[in-house]
DNA sequence: TCAAGTGATTAGCATATGCTAAGACTGATC
DNA sequence: GATCAGTCTTAGCATATGCTAATCACTTGA
């Protein structure tokens, strides 16, 4: 009801769909996603990034505070947030129901968030059963715009002893994804962590219930975020 | 083999794309595109067709006499060709796997031609068991760019006492699809032309096995192609 | 054969997006 | 508090695509 009688959101262009993505997620944390940050993950220079702060000022999809850097308003969540919806719905649907793999679908995904259509994603997720997380263990936003805000460590930070689940991947390449796969380190397991060496060594942790023992690097455990099970 | 030792051709933006195949489609009978045509399907102002024209025909995937119009080259006809292909597969999975209507799945399919990789289209074929046809009958060219050629009459032209075969519905909009499907006339359909009204007056004809009559005014009679099975 | 009309092209401009080079700000260090 | 390194922004430009208005070329009818 109300989403019909609001203002009719104009399109937006690729380019500002993937601006918003990456001050989504580089203003997740923290408060403010930098310039030079978002150059960096768009793969652009600072100057393009300057020039489309400010157009996406005046169209309020973001607050700019000069030599500081931007936040998402309102608006420009929600759009984000839409995106980030397809991105995972396709990624779910890719991997389920076209055989591609665990570590393939981002970059497919990448290209058709920005051309499919919410009627689209929705037959999809329909015809997934409406799944909560995608296969990088990421949740996805509800059709309403909602997202789950889970308490996440870094497999890094997993305190010894816990029993922990891995719910997340937070890296994008292939080979280390296909590498974890292999390992059998995918959301919905089970570990605890037994060891980890001292000077940003790697975290030595115990399949569940196999007892299978992994050994993972501290770039990689920084990237698998886990939920605390028992502490 | 051979595919992967030709020079890779460099990506194409989405209006090449879309030029490419307005000048398939309009070049495919006739032997030249005109301008206007090429405007009038697009929805652009002639003078924007002839600056597209002109980068076109620079890089190759054209030729252009001026006044005259528009042909593809090899090159451009193998771009056309794929697109036309990913845009019929598209139609036929958005309307068996997602349960599209045959009337709906033509506006998809247009924004997600340009978004798909190859590797996705030749998944989605696989799937659905290598369809030759899409759901209005339009052949679907091979991944290796080979198309159909069928000798097709419009039912406005078919023989009168002539058993045919609805083919292909050559029409767009999505009302007149929807009729067409309710009425039974869709691509496979049967028919015996029985009676032609004079001065462009309807078509009437029976469906096959069932005799029941159809009155098919002469605009619609003009866009159903048909096959002549027994003359 | 030539003039009119239709259709195509060119000229000139607008917007979105990107770039490099140069200048401006901020925060940390002495 | 002054300076410097690093970051951000502005200036100026390039490309792709679109538009309107004006001009040009082909065809056809008188």
């Amino acid at each position: 009801m109300h989403a019909t009688l609001r203002d009719p959101e104009p399109p937006l262009t690729r380019s500002v769909e993937d601006y918003l993505k990456a001050i989504y997620h580089l203003s997740s944390q923290g408060g403010f996603a930098a310039t030079s940050d978002i150059a960096a993950l768009l793969e652009v220079a600072p100057p393009s990034v300057s020039g489309m702060v400010k157009r996406l000022s005046e169209t309020g999809l973001i607050e700019h505070v000069p030599y500081r850097g931007v936040q998402l308003t309102a608006q420009g969540r929600r759009a984000a947030l839409r995106m980030i919806r397809r991105h995972r719905v396709l990624e779910v649907y890719l991997s389920q129901q076209l055989g591609y793999d665990w570590d393939g679908v981002h970059t497919e995904a990448e290209r058709l968030e920005h051309a499919v259509s919410d009627e689209l994603i929705e037959r999809m997720a329909k015809a997934l059963g409406d799944p909560q997380y995608d296969p990088h263990g990421a949740p996805i936003p509800t059709a309403a715009g909602e997202i789950e805000e889970a308490e996440l460590v870094p497999l890094a930070d997993a305190p010894i002893g816990a029993v922990i689940e891995v719910r997340q991947v937070a890296d994008e390449d292939a080979a280390r994804l296909r590498y974890l796969a292999e390992q059998g380190l995918t959301p919905g397991t089970l570990l605890t962590v037994t060891e980890r060496q001292p000077f940003n060594g790697p975290t030595i942790a115990k399949l569940r219930p196999s007892g299978e023992a992994r050994v993972v690097g501290q770039e990689l455990a920084r990237s698998l975020w886990c939920r605390v099970v028992t502490p």
